[in-house]
DNA sequence: ACAGCCGTTATTGTCTGATAATCATGACAC
DNA sequence: GTGTCATGATTATCAGACAATAACGGCTGT
């Protein structure tokens, strides 16, 4: 029944436990040449348990050594990119996740955002009205708003799940983007938004971040003549009708 | 500045692309050695290259062939792992997840849901209420009861992403559990939570869901005298914020 | 004809040793 | 003091071998 456990995977899991019990970011592995005589393994079979290590984020290798990683990020892209590429889930199930983050974000953090908080917003709101600015330019502005938005929440899971989750859905939409045509748009959403969040207000401010996520699933080619399953914005409905109840 | 792209990667990306375009679900993959021959070079890079593509979900390696993989299950737990092994993500910030989530879930599915899924779901409370049932098989029928629910939003990634959470919280507090003292109390929950679904009352089925995580915390060791940061379910009132504005 | 045993074979898992590429360090010249 | 270069350490890749495993097919006994 329960499969031999290959020696690759023990040393996985024994590096695991090394790693986060005994060492801090930054730091340093053994060498490989160390790890053979520490496991009494073969090089091959160290470096393959590495690799996957260096492939789930925990470490990063360049020749020289393996460090500790302290910066996860976008650690949530690969397995969104897996159940796209294996079909079992869609872009229309990205975008309608992201709608549902970005408002609980809304949600979690209208009342209580700090002002330095809302000032790093509205500079990123400015960045992007800079007239200068490129299409790729305002989109990681955009990014960065949002990201800072989710970090408001004081939620390291929900940021990382909000940027992966929006990177996503930039790859996979990467070639059908216009801005120019919805760029005054989006600004104008966002200043409603900041306008809210000033005020404190919860519920204006999910209002415009509806109207903001409305205006970013045009600006990915899906809600109007969507061939796809239509407004994954309204279909979150409930939020108005757990207030009109 | 761009660093020179290892061998490997070059393979892995090549492989996805195989994967993901010209192969389906179960496909046995070539063989080491055929692949050796197909991109030219050595059989440890290949290797290292299948390893990741197993470590990522992709494929799944056993003596005999390497082949792609169907079911990605709880695809999202090893980066959560990572998240709070490198600190940058706490437990507390998994409950509050979790409590985000399953909110949505219910708001997207309370007024929608099928009577074939709430007569799956009612299937899952007799289970519970078995007093048969074990402490571990109280806890595997209740996750598929989440489960249930939350695939009734016909939403792949929010499936994955609760389930993921749920299971890394489970295996965190693993220690602390003890689920006889709460046990009627989470049944009685489910069930009125049964009620407001039959109903198709979002309103109820959120106050109900809310219950039920708030005991749920409790049963994880979390809220009451709680030396972190308290009652995760209570931070989630802008739900009734929004209504009673 | 059919079920079960057994050897063959294809494939992966691991080991060994060697060479190339890369990067950090320190000596050295200016 | 600073830039350059040789050196050493480490990883990246290669090649070839053997062990472990599991599927396949044939054989045998009934």
């Amino acid at each position: 029944m329960a499969r031999t456990p290959e020696l690759s995977e023990k040393v996985v899991d024994q590096l695991k436990k090394m790693i986060t019990q005994n060492m801090k970011p930054g730091d340093q592995l053994p060498t490989e040449g160390e790890l053979m005589s520490i496991f009494a393994v073969s090089r091959s079979t160290i470096r393959e348990s590495l690799k996957v290590l260096s492939a789930l984020g925990l470490v990063v290798r360049r020749s020289g050594g393996t460090f500790v990683n302290n910066t996860v990020n976008d650690c949530l892209v690969e397995p969104l990119h897996i159940m796209l590429d294996l079909e079992v889930a869609s872009v229309s199930d990205l975008l309608e996740m992201r709608a549902l983050l970005e408002l609980d974000v809304i949600s979690l953090v209208a009342e209580k955002i700090s002002d330095e908080s809302i000032r790093e917003l509205e500079r990123y709101v400015w960045q992007m009205q800079n007239p200068d600015a490129s299409d790729s330019d305002f989109q990681k502005i955009d990014i960065q708003f949002h990201r800072r938005l989710a970090e408001a929440t004081g939620n390291a899971i929900l940021v990382e799940l909000i940027c992966s989750v929006r990177n996503v859905i930039s790859e996979k939409q990467a070639e059908t983007c216009k801005i120019q045509p919805i760029q005054k748009q989006v600004i104008a959403s966002h200043n409603k938004l900041m306008d809210a969040l000033r005020a404190h207000n919860t519920e204006q401010a999910l209002a415009y971040m509806k109207e903001h996520l409305r205006i970013s699933q045009v600006f990915y080619g899906f809600m109007p003549e969507s061939s796809c399953e239509g407004d994954k914005v309204d279909n979150l409905h409930w939020r108005e009708s757990v207030k009109s109840e």
